[in-house]
RNA sequence: GUCCCCAUCGUCUAGAGGCCUAGGACACCUCCCUUUCACGGAGGCGACCGGGGUUCGAAUCCCCGUGGGGACGCCA
């Protein structure tokens, strides 16, 4: 049996790291086991959903390489909800409900306030039929709940092992609003049978749902796929990822100049018990990916941690590999300059500092005045090359009766204003000498 | 409040009663390499949440605490 995933957002939103863990390790699943991963956009909430906020999501998808073999949105098949509405209705197991969403969250603040879960009083199930009749009288367009069987309902987690729970611990599902509006626990169901989905991986906040929904499949007729529920991922100080979705959404970290392949790399083996190490492509991290290593406690996701596994990406990427990305970021730079400051990079968007170093504002930093004005009188005529720094600093020490340290500090900070940074040979012609001038005049 | 789940170095984790003076990876520190930084090489620091049991023996099993996560929506 071919293998069949899904990434089912919903277009409400930018995509975060969260959310990007549970599309990659989708996807990572599927391609490992020569299935199929498919794209589904879980728009049922009209209002809320967007049009510009599904692009997001394909471009951010795009972006870290995760491509889908197919797609296909929920608002583009209420027919076939419509057609399940009517097949539920005359199995007996949906029962139309009249309370506003006033009088149900009331419900739930007294449940609540007396220490009692807050499950759905099934009043509306104790409705007569002249009171259904009188109610739709009114003009109330009821909405519709699936009857749940106050039994247990189980299922083999990949991740969690036998899970279940009871129907009288559970609230009976609103799968249909106003009318025969349906929402998301209805579609999600209906999709993932009509597109035959085998393997449903996912964040441990639907793990109660998983028990609603195979309910619900078995009333439809359909065999539930087998679930995977991971942990969700929170913030490197245990902080809610949403709150953080300033600089932990895909687009900011694009913005960054961070790898997609940085962010892939991590999130590949982030929970599991896989050492993480930087790939450089989605074939590496597939080849060892193992579903079965993630353990079921909660992992932090460490903007630190990405910028360390970016910076060992960085410095393996030859010049055509980042070019594009470059110039995206509204920078210019030339292989040569590439080369000479790669080692020296933690993210893309540094390239900044070492083009400020190589252009006409920077501030030296002279610590020995009289030491640079030696280096000035001693300073090569031009044309430079990868060996003038040697020549004039080897000069320069023997006038000066100075080497090490000593000898090229003072140089360096005078010249890029800096105690750190690439190669001076490689750097000198590339600050170039007019600049070199400048900065040495004291 | 009720129902699930989890609890080992800073982080991700290995560990399924003796193999554990608890292993690895990342981070951190030191040294070597290097006319800086980085890379690379060699070392080092560093953890079983607490309390009771069970057992000859517990990181491992049980109970109770405590802590953390998730769920309980006409959102998904």
């Amino acid at each position: 049996m071919t293998v069949k995933t899904r990434f089912a957002p919903s277009p409400t939103g930018k995509l975060h790291v969260g959310n990007a863990r549970m599309a990659l390790v989708n996807w990572l699943y599927a391609r490992q086991q020569g299935g199929v991963f498919m794209l589904r956009l879980d728009d049922t909430d009209v209002a809320r959903s967007s049009e510009a906020f599904a692009d997001g999501i394909r471009q951010d998808l795009n972006w870290l390489g995760l491509t889908w073999d197919k797609t296909a949105r929920q608002s583009d098949r209420f027919g076939r909800y419509k057609d399940i509405f009517e097949q539920l209705k005359a199995s007996g197991r949906l029962y139309p409900c009249y309370e506003t969403a006033e009088e149900l969250d009331l419900k739930r603040k007294v449940q609540l306030s007396q220490g009692k879960p807050p499950l759905y009083d099934r009043a509306a199930l104790k409705l007569t039929d002249s009171d259904r009749t009188r109610l739709a009288a009114e003009g109330i367009a009821p909405h519709w709940r699936f009857q749940l069987l106050a039994e247990d309902t189980g299922w083999t987690d990949m991740n969690r092992g036998d899970v279940k729970f009871h129907g009288s611990n559970l609230s009976d599902p609103i799968l249909f609003r106003a009318g025969s509006e349906p929402v998301y626990m209805l579609a999600s169901v209906v999709d993932d049978m009509d597109f035959a989905i085998t393997h449903v991986i996912r964040g441990e906040d639907h793990v109660a749902n998983t028990a609603i929904q195979i309910q619900l499949c078995e009333a439809l007729g359909g065999i539930p796929p087998v679930y995977c529920h991971l942990p969700l991922l929170r913030g490197a100080h245990g902080e809610e990822l949403s709150k953080r979705l300033g600089s932990l959404s895909l687009e900011s970290l694009w913005d960054e100049g961070i790898e997609a392949m940085a962010i892939n790399s991590l999130l590949a083996r982030l929970g599991s018990s896989d050492p993480i190490e930087p790939y450089l492509t989605l074939r590496e991290a597939t080849a060892g990916f193992d579903i079965s290593k993630f353990g079921r406690a909660t992992a932090k996701f460490d903007r630190v941690e990405l910028e360390h596994l970016n910076a060992r990406i960085l410095h393996d990427l030859p010049y055509t590999a980042v070019s594009e990305k470059i110039q995206a970021l509204g920078l210019a730079v030339s292989e040569t300059f590439w080369q000479a400051v790669q080692p020296n990079l933690t993210k893309l968007s540094d390239l900044q500092e070492w083009l400020d170093v190589c252009g006409d504002t920077l501030q030296p930093i002279i610590t020995d005045p009289d030491f640079i004005r030696q280096a000035l009188a001693l300073l090569p005529p031009a044309p430079w090359d990868n060996t003038t720094w040697g020549a004039w600093t080897k000069a320069l020490g023997s006038k000066t009766e100075r080497k090490g340290k000593a000898l090229f500090m003072p140089l360096r900070q005078a010249l890029t204003g800096k105690d750190h940074g690439p190669d001076m040979g490689v750097l000198l012609p590339l600050i170039g000498y007019d600049r070199v001038v400048k900065r040495l005049a004291v």
